[in-house]
DNA sequence: ATTGTGACATACG
DNA sequence: CCGTATGCCACAA
């Protein structure tokens, strides 16, 4: 069987945002009340293998695409999140806030 | 055990 | 909001 590494737990909690919606870096590091928000942003470089995970839902606190610059084609990003009814502008969420997800709020 | 790395967060000015 | 500085900690080699 495989570890429990932390990516799983990362990658697990991706999965659960539901569509329309969008997280962040740190509310998911303070979910798993385990490494930092550095540590799922490096999660999902790895998920390079995984794809399964909708990481096009989880940008950084200011609600931007960070991480758009990783995915084939960047703008595949954007695109993905506008067909769920997320609207971006200048790779910003527009109200992010309101879009924010709590993984916490799911349990 | 050590080093390097990373799609961030927070604090300060 | 911006730039800078520092913290953060799991994983690969």
């Amino acid at each position: 069987m495989a570890k429990a590494s932390y990516f799983d737990m990362v990658y697990d909690v991706v999965r659960c945002v539901p569509h329309g919606r969008v997280t962040t870096y740190g509310t998911i590091a303070s979910f798993l009340s385990l490494g930092s928000a550095r540590m799922v942003g490096w999660a999902l470089n790895n998920c390079h293998d995984m794809g399964d995970v909708p990481a096009h839902r989880v940008v950084n606190r200011k609600g931007e695409l960070s991480g758009r610059a990783h995915f084939r084609p960047p703008s595949r990003m954007q695109e993905l999140l506008e067909l769920e009814g997320i609207k971006v502008e200048n790779d910003a969420i527009v109200g992010f806030e309101a879009l924010l997800w709590n993984p916490a709020d799911h349990f």
